[in-house]
RNA sequence: GCCGAGGUAGCUCAGGCGGUAGAGCACGGCCCUGAAAAGGCCGGUGUCCCCAGUUCGAAUCUGGGCCUCGGCA
């Protein structure tokens, strides 16, 4: 097989815009393997707030990442760079089509704009840092590195805290590594998903209450139990905080359906906000169309 | 039926001793480089329940009506 018809594939888009499912299906018609790109299908355990798709659903086809790290582990955009750099070429090697498969902003951007090589997160000095006063974390960035200071909102103070952690560890300033980001070495062909909004909030409502039949309430307990909350990764998932909440009777049933849908409306809305602004992806309105139709007209725009 | 409270943004409500309104959330847009399903920024939203009166001017004052919620019957 050419090496170009072996070029990865990413489909992606918001959630609940039935990527997974298309994904499979695009898989099975083209000697597929997939790489999730889900930002929390990563974790082991969180299965129903993150509708991963069951093994019956993936119907064979291998879905790398899914499960990649326990609970109470972390995983960030470069851990899945590194990870996504070692599967593609394994993929190719077995003369299947890597098909990267998912709605993680920053993770596919550590993929397709890039991420600079610097330090990971250091808790400890984190929680130092986000125990000064905003203003003075935000005066001496500036004083360190103004060019970031002035691409950082004085109130961001997730990037503030950020962009010291890196200078205190590696003494250059943020915005001198960034620009040294790249993108993965491949030709990737892009299908974005997309679905108007009338019906994509209506098959949110549904993907909620079918969550909440299946059990999330029971899922995030046992979460809980472990001693999983605020403050870890997987606690800052939709659903998750949501239930904790729901648990504390802070909210009523009722409302915690409400929360869930409405929060995963505006993440949606950010999904859109980012993709929107990459270059090079492949529209497709999926808007009451069939997975085999949507399939097929994939398949017909990457002529594989 | 009587008494009381109230009817203001999609929702919950603030304000208003007369000069046509406001907060949170929702909603929309934007930003995003190792937390990203996270974090941050910006922006609309209106017969101020209806009718009449007073007034240069009423969402605000007065009267009537309608509706909602309590309490008493």
């Amino acid at each position: 097989m050419p090496r170009e018809a072996l070029a990865p594939v990413v489909v992606l888009g918001p959630t609940a815009v039935g990527k997974s499912v298309v994904g499979v299906e695009v898989a099975l018609r083209s000697h597929g393997e997939i790489i999730s790109a889900d930002s929390r299908s990563f974790f082991r355990g969180l299965d129903i707030a993150t509708d991963k798709p069951s093994l019956v659903a993936r119907r064979g086809v291998p879905h790398h990442l899914i499960d990649r790290v326990d609970l109470a582990e972390g995983y960030d955009a470069m851990s899945f760079r590194k990870d996504a750099a070692r599967l593609i070429p394994a993929i190719q090697g077995r003369a299947h089509l890597p098909i990267i498969v998912g709605g993680g902003t920053l993770y596919l951007g550590a993929i397709l704009r890039g991420i600079f090589e610097g330090p990971s997160a250091d808790e400890g000095l984190r929680k130092e840092l986000e125990s000064r006063p905003r203003q003075e974390l935000y005066d001496r960035l500036h004083k360190i590195d103004p060019e970031a200071a002035a691409k950082i909102h004085p109130n961001d103070r997730l990037r503030i805290v950020r962009a010291l952690e890196v200078y205190e560890l590696t003494g250059n300033p943020i915005s001198v590594l960034q620009r040294r980001a790249r993108p993965l070495g491949y030709s990737f062909r892009i299908i974005g998903l997309s679905r108007e909004r009338a019906e994509h909030r209506r098959v949110i409502a549904d993907r909620v209450d079918g969550m909440l039949r299946r059990g999330l309430i029971d899922e995030v307990k046992r979460l809980k139990a472990k001693g999983l909350g605020p403050g870890t990764q997987v606690y800052r998932t939709i659903g998750v905080r949501e239930v904790f909440s729901y648990l504390a009777g802070e909210i009523g049933l009722e409302e915690l359906r409400g929360q869930i849908i409405v929060n995963t409306w505006r993440l949606v809305r950010r999904q859109l906000a980012w993709f929107r602004n990459d270059e090079g992806v492949n529209w497709l309105n999926v808007t009451g169309r069939s997975v085999d139709d949507i399939t097929d007209e994939i398949i017909c725009r990457l002529g594989v």
